[in-house]
DNA sequence: CATGGGTGCTAAATCGTATTAGCAATGCGC
DNA sequence: GCGCATTGCTAATACGATTTAGCACCCATG
């Protein structure tokens, strides 16, 4: 049979005290209610012995706090980057002593209603809303018991809770900024999005972000997008057929793409007509997926935080309990703040200046 | 102020009865318990009204089961895999009402271990304890207060632990079949590990067993492997160095790489010189990394099943958390059972009839 | 009419901690 | 020698459930 578990009362038992004493000194509440020196040695020795550790369910129950925050995502699986984001929040966490429960939705409200009520009934001090890719969702019902953020996912309608967000318009402007740099000017082409800023897959937040930056820097600099191409989703094989499609009637000298699968399609339509990266087609991108850096030549592309993401909502989900709920109809019922996370670029092999 | 929880003892109240009462009827003890149909009635539609749902932290508190276990991992996030993993586990579990922790320790024992208290702090029932790649771990002691269970890894001394794990055996058996069937014959290339069964990468499984699977299957048919090449990382740029150095000396008809990422790379090699996929070079490998449906052709690969790997770990910690835990040197303190699950063949497009 | 045996419910203890209220002992002023 | 503050600790309660022990009532029995 295993031992069982060292309690409070053992360590006061030992140390010849009280309960309370032992909870007070362990909570290091010493000085304020005057416990002697010799007392407090006693109990924290004794504690160390026994190798004393607080039962965090008991402390739940009598405090309601439980030190665990749940994190409750659309999918953990769909991509590698989703990892990350959960790996960001996990680390941040640890920091503060705080483990994190997750959960799927698999994007059914219902699921998601349930999982939250799990959470809740096992009384975590907070939420953090994901999406795994940038959208926006609709705040489910019932989120009151605790504070919560979004992460990667702006509200549908306007809410309180604040939201994590990788700053995809600044990423626009890195990308088409790279381009400039090198020397394009003319035959950049757009492949997942654009050209005109309602060209873009439904629903998603990305693109239309990033739009907004590549058209604002390219139109500073009084150069013209030569062309877009909007398709359902950023996937390979769409990047691959949407980009043999441009090459029968364009010779492009630059492409933006959505994200590095659709690159890695773009990658192959160029490489069947014989049109070399970067020498004859410069390519940019977004995410930084893996595979960015096992092309050839590997791929400049703008990175999607998520790391730094998950951290991020961590940080802002303490905040958030750190600061007084918001009493009913308070004038604290403002929108939530957006917290925007930079989007670094990584600058591999695929821009070159254009071709004389 | 956000409403207060509905309490058991608020179901009762309603009821007209105490919460002993009302305790069992929820727990649908009215029968052994002799509870009338009448009050029975009252308390199921109190709670149904008040929208009671019992505090899983005061159960824990009173029960010591708190219907959470913990996930805990060397990295979730180094691969795409890691997050399937994770999600059959997530989808065992909520099947079954329970929610996970996760925790991740970087591999460092420290991190273990604090991070196994922290979970035991919070009264988990049962432990998962993972590894992102297959491989042997030292089981960290003190994992005696809950069940357990090892994932896609084994223990390095002997233990009462039980693991799961792909059935790497007979993949290689897979992979060697399916060059067999193609006709394959000769100018048989391992990329990655062997030809001998120690020239594997340091601390993997899945390289011993595959190898011994291939091995098996080619033996058999008495086909000889033309050679092999071992690295210390199935990477995507080590893959491509070792094809380009077999190349040199060699004519391979077929290649068996150790994963989807080594097999990239060769495919990256084989392009170089010219040589066709799969009609100069039959291609297989192992993972069904996504880029494996990217890759062109469509790369053949004997899947690890991460999604059911994860899915077994919850069912066979849950065979383990029903049965008697081990009394101190009972008979019982065999070493765990091995559970092997199947690694399916995907037939794509890199495997064709050597050329004549 | 005391005894005994169901029947249908409840009081109270328990889990491990935090916290409020208060108690005994001491010293001090007068 | 009495009141009063201060010091240093403890008893008791609460958190929200489960569970053990048992109480009150009714009916039948001899």
């Amino acid at each position: 049979m295993s031992p069982r578990r060292v309690t409070l009362a053992d360590v006061a038992k030992t140390a010849g005290v009280s309960s309370t004493t032992a909870s007070l000194v362990l909570s290091g509440r010493t000085k304020e209610l005057r416990i002697s020196r010799d007392v407090e040695q006693r109990v924290l020795e004794a504690a160390e012995r026994l190798q004393y550790r607080p039962n965090i369910v008991s402390v739940g129950l009598r405090t309601g706090t439980t030190r665990t925050i749940g994190f409750v995502s659309d999918t953990v699986a769909t991509s590698r980057l989703a990892g990350d984001m959960i790996k960001g929040a996990l680390e941040a966490a640890r920091e503060r002593g705080v483990m994190l429960f997750i959960g799927e939705t698999e994007g059914e409200t219902e699921l998601e209603r349930r999982l939250l009520q799990a959470m809740y009934d096992r009384q975590v001090d907070g939420i953090i809303l994901a999406a795994m890719y940038t959208r926006t969702i609709k705040v489910p019902r019932g989120l009151r018991p605790a504070p919560a953020v979004l992460l990667n996912a702006l509200p549908e309608q306007p809410s309180r809770l604040p939201s994590v967000l990788p700053d995809e318009v600044e990423a626009g402007r890195a990308a088409a900024r790279v381009l400039l740099e090198a020397g394009h000017r003319e035959g950049i082409h757009l492949i997942g999005a654009g050209p005109g800023p309602h060209d873009v897959p439904g629903g998603t937040v990305a693109a239309v972000e990033r739009l907004i930056g590549i058209n604002e820097v390219l139109g500073a600099a009084g150069v013209g997008i030569a062309g877009g191409r909007v398709f359902p989703d950023w996937q390979p094989d769409y990047g691959l057929a949407a980009t043999r499609a441009l090459l029968e009637t364009d010779r492009p000298r630059a492409l933006i793409c959505f994200n590095d699968r659709v690159a890695f399609g773009a990658y192959q339509a160029l490489d069947d007509v014989g049109l070399k990266v970067p020498a004859d087609v410069s390519v940019v991108s977004f995410d930084d997926h893996p595979i960015a850096s096992w092309m050839r030549p590997k791929l400049t592309t703008v990175a999607l935080p998520h790391y730094e993401l998950g951290r991020r909502a961590v940080d802002v989900l303490f905040a958030e309990m750190g600061r007084p709920s918001p009493e009913e109809g308070g004038r604290d019922g403002r929108t939530g703040r957006v917290h925007r996370v930079e989007m670094p670029l990584r600058e591999r092999e695929s821009v070159a200046p254009p071709a004389a």
